[in-house]
DNA sequence: GTCGCCTTTGCAAGCGTGTGCAAATGCTGC
DNA sequence: GCAGCATTTGCACACGCTTGCAAAGGCGAC
């Protein structure tokens, strides 16, 4: 362990023969350097080992070149495979990602969020399904961007990106009646999070325009045994629907599962389901889920190039993008 | 949008009618402030949203406060369960993350890792598959705390956190020879991960200490198609195994799947399958996979406490953990 | 050679913070 | 009131970098 751990530019410019400034200017893009000296920095910059100091740079810029990602639920396959695609556009634009958990709901996610303040960090992306507005007022009131992923805010600011959960809904309830199903019944979490609640209100409103009344019922968290759950309280009904749309591709494998192997149905031949996510395991075999793929990698596309652009326009501040329907082999005919 | 984005301790200093130095010793832990004074910082930094601002404090304790995380495969199910896990500890030790996402290996990785070191973080924890020696070289190098998880690095400095691959490997083998299991067979990826190579020679060797030989089939990445791939190759031969160890639940996922719906195979009656990790897809009812679980809370809660101790002592710098086996029903008996 | 112009260079101020040092303050015991 | 001591406070420098400004340098035209 040497003591003097980082070299500066002080040092690289005395071993280059040129000032400090020089030094700088040539690892600032757009700064007036002769391809001479220019070269005379880079090399002994090289063999020093110099790396720009950031937190240095980001003082003197106001400007850290830090992204605040707010997540929930890591573990889970859709934030998970949304992260990825983030990192990585990031990446591509040369900001850094600084990662938010905000699993703890016990005042560790405010603690965590001030810290990224402390940090200076340019904007932040919130893809936590948690509705707590604090967190966004706590950004914006820094100076930070924002922008909010599959969520219900109005407040002018923020770019907001979203999907078109209701009419996705609308073109399922009608996949559905296609493939014969009569009884439809909605399965959701009581997360309440915007766009599950879209989706549900969406699916009753589409099934009320072609005559069909929907059974909901919400249970728990947003994951694989809640859609058990929710198939326990769905299938031991009289009037037992023949048709389930899920609020989520891992409540609509709990429903299957339990579907098959508890009530020892068979999908599609005696209820059809349907999910939204399309998160990796709706692809195997075991599911074959029909279901809706949500765009991760363009979600993150445009999540980031607003978010490296100078100016943000007020008035394109919302985009909304188109959920493909996923056909396997859940539902019926197709 | 204000052009005075951010308080400086300056202005809660003249707020408060003390000097800087006031304000700074209030929120550095160990300085000497009376509670007089103290209570009147706090009260103006409050009024006035202050936030110390954590690149310059970097800038002058030459210690960043963030933890650089090195990922492959964020995606993946055991993956992002161990970034959940590192992520809660390190906000709860008033550390921040910065994610390094080396999905691409077109230098991007390489890029991104100096972008870390840009910003001066304290320490690197490395979950990524990837062997690549150049990453850990540049971490160390820089003066960076390094920790590598399930990964085989002899060097001296870093913190090596390692399960008992071999041992688990070995468990696993007398579990399928006393199921009656007597043509045993080893399924992994080309990736070439240590971790998944001595699971792979654990189960070799364990076996030819029973007196059996291994079957063993590698192929492509680290997931569930490539479980398919494998099923294909192994369920074809004349001398079809009745026992597969899988190096990960990914592949055995996959692996099963082909077993069941492509080659009509009765599992755990016909073939019993093994797996490791336990992602939360084996506890699903489709599979109910035998596995070994990654103890992902222990791992993340040792790798950080390293981390945030003062000093960083050689002589203990392995921690060997215990993968327990978790038995459901791919195995017979039990 | 001299002038004018454009490019390159160095100087120095400043970003917001931590901290050693010395001065100031408060407190105790006489 | 005063000496003696512990605690608190303010000053000023340092951290590594960017950038405005003015001086220096290069270059072509006369």
């Amino acid at each position: 362990m040497s003591q003097k751990l980082f070299v500066s530019a002080q040092e690289v410019a005395e071993k280059a023969g040129v000032s400090r400034s020089a030094v700088s200017r040539t690892f600032t893009s757009g700064a007036s350097v002769s391809p001479k000296t220019r070269q005379k920095v880079l090399d002994a910059a090289e063999a020093l080992g110099y790396h720009v100091n950031h937190l240095a740079r980001g003082l003197m810029r106001n400007e850290s070149g830090i992204i605040c990602l707010i997540v929930s639920e890591i573990g889970t396959p859709y934030r998970s495979a949304l992260l990825r695609a983030l990192t990585q556009q990031l990446q591509n634009s040369g900001k850094v990602a600084m990662l938010i958990n905000t699993d703890r709901s016990d005042g560790s996610v405010d603690l965590a969020l001030r810290q990224a303040i402390r940090y200076r960090a340019d904007a932040s992306v919130i893809l936590s399904g948690l509705p707590d507005k604090s967190i966004t007022d706590l950004c914006l009131k820094n100076g930070q961007r924002l922008v909010l992923i599959n969520r219900d805010d109005d407040r002018e600011g923020p770019l907001k990106i979203n999907l078109d959960d209701a009419d996705a809904a609308a073109r399922i309830a009608t996949a559905f009646v296609r493939a014969g199903c009569r009884k439809l019944a909605f399965a959701n979490s009581q997360a309440g999070t915007p766009s599950l609640m879209a989706r549900e209100h969406g699916f009753v409103a589409a099934a009320k325009a072609l005559g069909l009344d929907v059974i909901v019922e919400r249970f728990g968290h947003t994951g694989y045994e809640s859609g058990r759950v929710v198939a326990q309280q769905l299938l031991t009904r009289k009037d037992r629907p023949d048709a389930v749309f899920c609020a989520t591709d891992l409540l609509a494998c709990g429903f299957m599962d339990a579907a098959r192997h508890q009530f020892s149905m068979s999908v599609p031949d005696q209820i059809c389901v349907a999910g939204f996510d399309d998160i990796e395991q709706a692809s195997w075999s075991s599911y074959g889920l029909t279901t809706f793929a949500q765009p991760v990698d363009t979600i993150a596309r445009e999540a980031v190039s607003w978010l490296v652009a100078e100016t943000a326009e007020p008035e394109n501040d919302t985009v909304r993008l188109h959920a493909d329907l996923v056909w396997r082999t859940s539902i019926r005919g197709g």
